[in-house]
DNA sequence: GTCACCGATCCTATCTTGCAACTGGTTTTT
DNA sequence: AAAAACCAGTTGCAAGATAGGATCGGTGAC
């Protein structure tokens, strides 16, 4: 997947960075799902991304500055990856997509709980959901956010959706 | 390109619909370019689409219910593509992408003022232009636009930056 | 010492893309 | 009336991207 440079237009570029089917994919899943190492986002992916599309996508996105690589100090083989402000600034993405998605797709509820918070929220919540990520791989603003985090409160929002189908299922 | 359905996330789903480097930049150009037939889509395309690419990108967009196909009542061959409240509904995101793109590639400054404005006018103008696209391609809202449409407003801001950099050339 | 885990890489079959030539028909120009 | 240009695509081919699975050498927990 080269940077082809077609036009110097911006729609084009953006998608010239991630008009394909899965860098956005990874970036959802550390975004929203946490995911820092490479096994978690290929033993955890919802769609199933093989281990050399991923391979070849990180370090792509490390190459355009969407993420960077460090050493775990608990592992000595474990790397981790960090979101940049570049692509902590997809976030406003992001929620745009789940909603035009949520609106037009079939998307399963309980995945599409975070969406619709998400758009509630809207700009307020973006911000405070960004902060939080510049907190966490960036190491930028000192203590830690205040009460729960958007993406835990996104996460629990998501298992209460699950939770209640399976009940609903088994009643 | 195939619908996958590899998970019923509204995100991954978004990407199926237009994860791709041709999906987008058409309907990029039906809707600020105001393109409507296959030989403008073609030949006006600045990044260079193939005509093969282009047919099987519409043949899916229709069937995905994003575009419609109309005969040209002024010409036997020609073809009428028209956007859908579904597509429509995609201005939000293009102005999110060309605000993301404008800060973080490489944009060319003739081709990032559209973006710029489109940012600057937030949802208001988002909503202006949406109505408009609604009158010109689905018919609804009896009266014409009042005044000057969004569209041409962002093509005379496209073309002003053209002339300024010319003019600055050859002075 | 064994076994699961770590971030990848290699191989192969299949799918997608880009490019150029071409099709059958229609409108415009000369 | 003949020629040229335009219309929406289609076809064939080569190159590149993707999916899936096996594998690699090193690490850490038990």
């Amino acid at each position: 997947m080269p940077l082809d440079r077609r036009s110097g237009c911006p729609i084009n570029l953006s998608l010239e960075v991630f008009g394909d089917r899965w860098s956005l994919i990874i970036l959802r899943d550390m975004i929203f799902g946490g995911r820092r190492h490479f096994r978690e986002l290929l033993n955890h992916s919802m769609e199933g991304i093989a281990s050399n599309i991923l391979a070849d996508r990180l370090r792509r996105l490390l190459e355009l500055g969407m993420l960077t690589k460090a050493d775990d100090p608990t592992h000595k083989q474990k790397a981790i990856y960090s979101l940049t402000e570049m692509s902590i600034q997809l976030v406003p993405i992001m929620a745009q997509l789940g909603a035009w998605g949520r609106v037009w797709l079939p998307v399963s509820e309980e995945l599409s709980i975070r969406a619709e918070l998400l758009e509630q929220g809207g700009p307020v919540l973006w911000d405070r959901f960004m902060d939080e990520l510049r907190h966490e791989h960036l190491g930028i603003g000192a203590q830690k956010p205040v009460g729960e985090t958007v993406r835990a409160e996104l996460q629990a929002a998501y298992e209460a959706v699950v939770a209640r189908k399976t009940a609903a299922v088994t009643a």
